[in-house]
DNA sequence: AATTTCACG
DNA sequence: ACGTACGTGAAATTA
């Protein structure tokens, strides 16, 4: 036998199962994936990835790459409809075939068909030839080739996606199935296969089959003995169908000792052709591999580079040139992390595809032709994101007027999907590659930095100016075709300026409250130490998980309530249900807490502070999938409430003036009222027109009361859970779960809430089945949400867009209703002259500031720009509150 | 960079 | 037979 040399190794890939996979991956951005030519390329673009972490994650010596030859193969002559239920081939597919031998000849990787055998044959031949020579490690998306497994040979098998493996060893695949590699082979005959269609014995499953090979340990030996099984369907059809299984056997046997014309010494890789790999890449429009080409390639390939774009310093010289006349123009103005609060730009260019001007002298922003320009109504500016330009032009004291595209905006309606932060991302997804990334350009890390080279600063500036100008049209159009232009025009863009003045604006933060509480809490938590330690026999960091985890469980024995990816869980949850086996858990809880309060809120907010004594946060208005805001640097949208000690910090949050007042007012259930709404339920509306208390409501339905007064505090909790979990998209295990209850009695309150509120049900049931058929759900506004796991055969993945589909029109529509309320209530202020501040907006709850004397005004007409925000079947319910800080705020 | 935990609606 | 509530951000530890 050969030696075996430690170095050499044979990677073998199932060509056309991976293909498929790298289709299906990013089956949901099909369109965007298109070459100059109108090719589709998602398949390429994703196998293409895939080779490269293969290459760097199993550094083959060896290499080939299988493919099936065509329908008809030795198979098709044992049984006609051998595969014969397949669906045809997606042609967005096959016109992709025909170039996975390219991109495989330009990586030097061998590749091989053989007519009347399938990739399976070929792969199972190489592998069998290479025993004993090198190693062999087999990819596939199928996993039927684990009957290949060996002492030699490793199967992974896609899990999801394409970059999930699961490793299959002789080993794995005794423990997860508990059979041989041959033993598989029985299986896949006794249990058939649909997707090949082939059809084994009646009525036998994966589950049926895996006992009786336990039992007998083969197909053969299980016939053997056929007539000793006691008298059963099952043994019935096991002998009816016998000759079934046999052949089902023998197709789902792999041929390793296929007539293959290549052998192992031609698997060997060959150096990599990077003048074809760069032809290919460009010929496909993948810009991200190009730029990831090494140095020598990268060089040749920005030879052959983008296309010409006029672009040229703007200088006092030509500053009325090129502003001389009104027209509309894109303008960018980058910095180079994201704080635009707190950061200078590096740069900022204007202008039209016939001209781009650029400078790095921000002083230029501030001349008068300029200033004339941005603030003239009359000129449409066209940018990446309004909010951000808006906030660091007005931090340069230059007003700004009329941005009427923005395009990070129109992106993120048309697909809450495929949006991006990074306009070079962006746009190539559009399909326009003319423009390099953020990260490319400047960097990451400690490395970020502006180009040395002023001119690549200036290109990289104008292609982003020129990429907005070019995609507008585009965007637009796609946005009417949604019926989304309303959303656009008169929601998401008139609201990006409004968050703007907000954050602007900022809150005032009391940093001494803070200070004296950080000291009180310092105090507490090294008291708690103490006691923690003494408990545990020994210090430790209780702030590990993983060492908390060893003194609960290893040292005092205490029981396991549940495990985590890493060790034993330590959670709340966790904790409380130990709180009575140790004094240890009670102090570990108030630890937690108490630390919690120290580092993210005590601490993180004064890192945060601002000269002016405020906090700036910023609000993602492009992130959500469902159009809520985020907050970030600081978050405002988490800071406590609902634990008294934590409730405290915000006594910390104070108006800027003196005898001033926080004053705040919030939707009252919202988005129990947009199901209301959009369920058109008669129950569940009625309750709302008469002013019930909706819980209470809902209990009484659900444990058949007949007055209100018989509900108990304890129902009524239930009963509130159990609205929640409507909207969360139900299941009775979760319900369960949440209120402690059985499974079984989760599921009666669930049947008994759809029985008294049956149009809920029959929109869930809807929403579902629409999401399934279009592929999306939308809010009342329009606002879309692609679900295109709605029709995956992963249970997991289907169920969790199933409750997404149910929850997201009912979350995404109280966002759109607080969103008209902001702006209606930003141009009020302004209408009523009012001092008056809005400052934060946390979901179903807007918070302002204000002179003590304009209170009352608030009271009056900030609840009713709430309640009139939009118009529905049931009245919407605003409940206010004002005091010294926000703590004071109480409703 | 990933994982765990916990704060909010 | 299977594994579950929806949407977020930040801090700390660990790898």
């Amino acid at each position: 036998m050969a030696q075996t040399d430690q170095n050499e190794k044979l990677l073998l890939l199932d060509g056309n199962s991976l293909a498929f996979r790298a289709f299906f991956a990013l089956h949901n951005s099909l369109d965007r994936f298109t070459n100059q030519e109108g090719l589709h390329t998602n398949a390429l673009y994703t196998f293409s990835n895939m080779l490269d972490s293969l290459l760097a994650s199993e550094q083959p010596t060896h290499m080939l790459v299988a493919f099936d030859a065509g329908k008809t193969t030795f198979r098709t002559k044992m049984f006609d409809d051998y595969k014969g239920t397949r669906s045809k081939t997606p042609a967005e597919l096959s016109e992709q075939m025909p170039y996975f031998n390219k991109l495989l000849d330009a990586y030097g990787i061998a590749h091989y068909q053989l007519a009347d055998y399938e990739a399976d044959d070929i792969i199972g031949t190489l592998a069998k030839e290479a025993n004993g020579e090198m190693p062999v490690v087999v990819v596939t998306g199928d996993r039927d080739l684990t009957q290949l497994t060996s002492d030699n040979t490793t199967v992974k098998v896609t899990v999801k996606g394409v970059n999930d493996v699961e490793a299959y060893t002789p080993e794995h695949l005794q423990e997860k199935l508990g059979l041989t590699p041959t033993q598989f082979i029985d299986l896949k005959g006794l249990m058939g296969d649909n997707s090949d269609n082939y059809p084994g014995v009646t009525k036998v499953g994966e589950k049926t089959a895996l006992k009786l090979l336990d039992e007998y340990g083969s197909m053969e030996n299980l016939y053997e003995h056929v007539d000793e099984l006691k008298k059963s369907k099952l043994k019935e059809n096991l002998i009816n169908d016998k000759d079934q299984a046999f052949l089902s056997k023998q197709l789902a046997t792999i041929n390793t000792d296929a007539p293959l014309t290549v052998s192992l010494t031609d698997t060997k890789r060959q150096e990599p052709d990077q003048a074809a790999l760069i032809r290919f890449y460009q010929q496909m429009n993948f810009q991200s591999k190009l730029a990831k080409l090494p140095q020598a390639a990268g060089e040749e390939a920005s030879a052959v580079k983008m296309p010409e774009i006029n672009f040229t310093e703007l200088t006092k010289a030509n500053l009325e040139v090129a502003l001389a006349q009104k027209m509309q123009r894109s303008l960018v103005i980058d910095i180079l992390g994201d704080n635009y609060h707190v950061e200078t730009p590096i740069g900022f260019a204007f202008g039209t595809p016939d001209q781009w001007y650029y400078s790095d002298d921000l002083s230029l922003l501030t001349t008068a032709e300029v200033t004339q320009w941005l603030n003239d109504p009359e000129q449409e500016k066209d940018v990446f994101d309004s909010k951000k330009t808006k906030v660091l032009l007005t931090r340069l004291e230059v007003p700004i007027e009329n941005m009427s595209f923005d395009l990070l905006l129109a992106s993120y309606l048309l697909d809450t999907n495929d949006n991006s932060n990074d306009l070079g991302v962006l746009a190539q997804q559009y399909g326009y590659t003319d423009v390099q990334t953020d990260l490319d350009v400047y960097g990451k890390g400690v490395k970020r930095a502006a180009p040395t080279d002023y001119h690549e600063l200036g290109e990289h500036l104008s292609r982003k100016a020129q990429a907005i100008y070019q995609l507008r049209p585009q965007l637009l159009k796609q946005l009417q075709e949604n019926d989304q232009d309303q959303l656009y025009d008169e929601i998401e863009a008139p609201l990006a300026m409004v968050l703007a003045q907000m954050e602007l604006a900022g809150i005032t933060i009391d940093s001494q409250r803070l200070k004296q509480m950080q000291a009180d809490f310092s105090q507490t938590l090294v008291d708690i130490e103490a006691l923690i330690y003494e408990d545990a026999g020994h210090e430790f960091n209780i702030n590990s998980p993983k060492q908390l985890g060893t003194v609960l469980f290893e040292e005092l024995h205490l029981p396991i309530i549940k495990k985590n990816k890493t060790g034993y869980s330590t959670s709340v949850e966790v904790l409380e249900q130990l709180q009575s086996a140790h004094p240890i858990i009670d102090r570990i809880l108030t630890y937690r807490q108490i630390s919690k309060l120290q580092s993210t809120y005590i601490n993180g907010l004064l890192k945060v502070i601002h000269p002016d004594h405020k906090v700036h946060t910023r609000y993602l208005q492009t992130l959500t999938q469902t159009g809520r805001l985020s907050s970030v640097d600081p978050n405002l949208q988490n800071i406590p409430v609902r634990l008294p000690e934590g409730r405290k910090i915000r006594q910390a949050f104070v108006p800027s003036h003196p005898d001033w007042e926080i004053f705040s007012s919030d939707y009252s259930q919202v988005e129990l009222r947009v199901l209301a709404h959009v369920s058109g339920d008669e129950n569940m509306q009625a309750a709302f027109k008469r002013g019930f208390d909706i819980h209470a409501n809902t209990a009484m339905k659900i444990f058949g009361l007949d007055d209100p007064s018989e509900v108990t505090p304890d129902m009524r909790r239930q009963a509130k859970a159990t609205n929640f979990g409507i909207v969360y998209g139900i299941s009775d295990y979760g319900l369960s779960k949440n209120i402690g209850i059985s499974r079984k009695q989760a599921a009666t309150f669930i049947a008994a809430y759809f029985e008294q509120y049956p149009d809920v049900k029959k929109y869930i049931d809807d929403i579902v089945a629409l999401a399934e058929k279009q592929g999306y759900v939308e809010t009342i506004m329009h606002r879309r949400r692609y679900l295109p796991e709605i029709n995956s055969k992963n249970y997991n993945l289907r169920s969790f867009a199933e409750r997404t589909a149910m929850n997201t029109p009912i979350q995404g529509s109280a966002a759109d209703i607080i969103k008209v309320a902001m702006i209606n209530m930003q141009s009020r202020l302004q209408k009523e002259n009012l001092q008056a501040k809005m400052l934060l907006q946390v979901h179903d709850e807007l918070i302002f500031e204000a002179p003590t004397e304009e209170i009352p005004i608030l009271e009056k007409i900030v609840p009713e720009v709430m309640d009139s925000a939009v118009s529905l079947d049931i009245p919407l319910v605003v409940e206010s509150g004002h005091g010294k800080t926000w703590y004071d705020v109480k409703k």
